[in-house]
DNA sequence: TAAAAATACTCCATAGGTATTTTAT
DNA sequence: ATAAAATACCTATGGAGTATTTTTA
């Protein structure tokens, strides 16, 4: 499996394909801005590694012989994927103009994305993203093995030693049933001990969600139904039948709240959350660019739309959208 | 139309492959048989050149960058061209292992073709010869223009200034029709004054054998008919037909005097004749090439089959089938 | 004689080598 | 501490320049 320097170059067949062209090599020479001495030279010495004479030459015209009419044919095939070669480098000097994937866990995808895909593609024309759903586990893994270049993840989980940029605090929410006693009181949070002897549902294993959601309620005494949901959708449809409380993310509250019989009601503080994050491997050469990703993508997360939202400072206000010039971005 | 250098080499792009394929700039530094300071300085300078970064380097390992790996694709691609345009041109390192083609005039192609087609191929079996008829100043342009390799015609007519190299001396014979006195005496040979005041038939127009056929006439008190025949097998019908006396190459005889009602005389010394030789353009790269093909059909050229054959030396004897070695073929 | 390519030579850019340092685990 | 890539520095190959000669129509 070794392999020998080529020998000759893309300048040889450069200079073939001139001579070709305008049948002398003083001509060929000019085109390429060369001195013809040195045109001369650098085919004979293609001449002398190929074996073949590829032009017949005297003073008064320059013909290319059968094999160097086949070279010139080749010549420009190879000197066309080179070309290709070099257009595609170019395309790819914008990280932001090419394919980039991107892992999501499945807690953040379905709410998520539909309002960022279409805030990238509108700041990223050029960008085409796909979009790699699976738990962190797997896409820590997958980011590590460079089958995806960034993910969006909650930082809470076991991520390994990797680079990120924030894009939003999610805080969680109790989802209770319509009439269940403790989604009232909505002048005030509810408290951790709120929770105690109630029946939670949670997440199935792997979900890192469900680990954070767990890491809270440990602190009361709760306890923990043996059924686990799949699904935060799921979950709800559960909890809206009576079968238990959870925890939610705001992110899904929008989508997933607008149920028959659901309420939820938020933590007081200090309430429980996630971190939202997009992550990538330390030193990767696109990291500037993903953490102007990270940026569109944190412009363009939903505002909080819990009950006392109006009391809080708007999402607009406490963020405004800021100019995602490349060149402003804080270097790793 | 000026085409500026192109900014990188093959051997960046081997490089670039080789680290792909084993992940680590040191073994592909080995498998380059370059020292690893080598292999990384050009492909840092390719990927300054390009402006995009191709791997992601850490004393861990290398991973590649999805330019990265755009970039090794499109190398294989081109490196593939470069190394097919390379085995194109070792192929043609023998010049009687391609294609080539040549030109023969209409008095000598039906006749010699049968016989020299089949041995130049058992000669050269990795030749492809592409036969071209024409007349010989339409050869002889497309022999200078270099549409054709090479020519098979006779040296008495304007073939301008080229390399030649003999492949048989063709007598001119009288044929007559059975019946015409002119035919006998076949104890001597005809005599250009047997000719006087005959009536001859001669072939159209740009057929050199005309006016060779017509040169030698000349001398004699010849009438030619106005008819003119655009083929030999035409003239020779003719002349079975009673129209008058033409003359024939012996080349052609063993074809066309077949023919019921027709009668063939040698000519008594000095006879009339044309020299068959292969010719070539002046400094043609091929020329040795081309010598040994003459040489080839020279020793396929058949055995004089005239009346008095058998008291000639035969063909075989004065020509005993050389060894085609090419190293053994003069220099041109 | 005139044109075009080939030679002669000189120079410098650069690919490549060795020794060493930096880097990140 | 280790293994790998990057850096520093030197060398030598060879590509390109100018001036000149050779070639052949």
């Amino acid at each position: 499996m070794s392999s020998a320097p080529h020998p000759f170059s893309l300048r040889q067949l450069q200079y073939a394909v001139a001579v070709a062209d305008t049948l002398s090599f003083r001509k060929a020479a000019e085109r390429c801005h060369v001195s013809q001495p040195a045109l001369s030279a650098q085919l004979a010495q293609l001449e002398e590694t190929l074996g073949v004479r590829l032009f017949e030459r005297d003073p008064r015209r320059v013909l290319p012989t059968e094999a160097g009419k086949d070279l010139v044919l080749r010549s420009r095939a190879a000197l066309h994927a080179a070309d290709e070669l070099l257009a595609s480098a170019h395309r790819a000097r914008d990280p932001l103009s090419g394919r980039l994937r991107i892992g999501v866990i499945p807690t953040i995808s379905p709410y998520l994305l539909p309002i960022a895909a279409p805030a990238l593609r509108a700041a990223f024309p050029q960008l085409v993203t796909v979009w790699v759903e699976d738990k962190t586990e797997v896409l820590v893994e997958r980011l590590g093995a460079g089958a995806i270049d960034a993910a969006l993840l909650a930082l809470e989980a076991e991520i390994g030693d990797v680079d990120h940029e924030r894009v939003a605090e999610d805080p969680f929410v109790l989802a209770t049933r319509k009439d269940d006693p403790l989604g009232e009181a909505s002048d005030r949070g509810a408290a951790l001990a709120d929770l105690a002897d109630a029946d939670v549902l949670l997440l199935d294993d792997g979900h890192c969600f469900r680990d954070q959601a767990l890491a809270f309620c440990a602190k009361a005494n709760v306890r923990e139904l043996e059924f686990r949901a799949t699904s935060l959708s799921t979950l709800v449809q559960m909890v809206a039948a009576g079968s238990g409380v959870t925890l939610l993310p705001s992110l899904a509250v929008p989508t997933e709240a607008g149920r028959a019989g659901l309420r939820v009601r938020p933590f007081a503080a200090p309430a429980p959350s996630r971190t939202i994050a997009l992550v990538w491997r330390k030193r990767s050469p696109i990291a500037g660019a993903l953490r102007d990703l990270a940026h569109a993508i944190r412009d363009a997360y939903p505002r909080p739309s819990t009950p006392d939202a109006s009391a809080r400072t708007p999402a607009a206000a406490r963020r405004p959208p800021r100019a995602r010039d490349r060149a402003t971005a804080r270097p790793a």
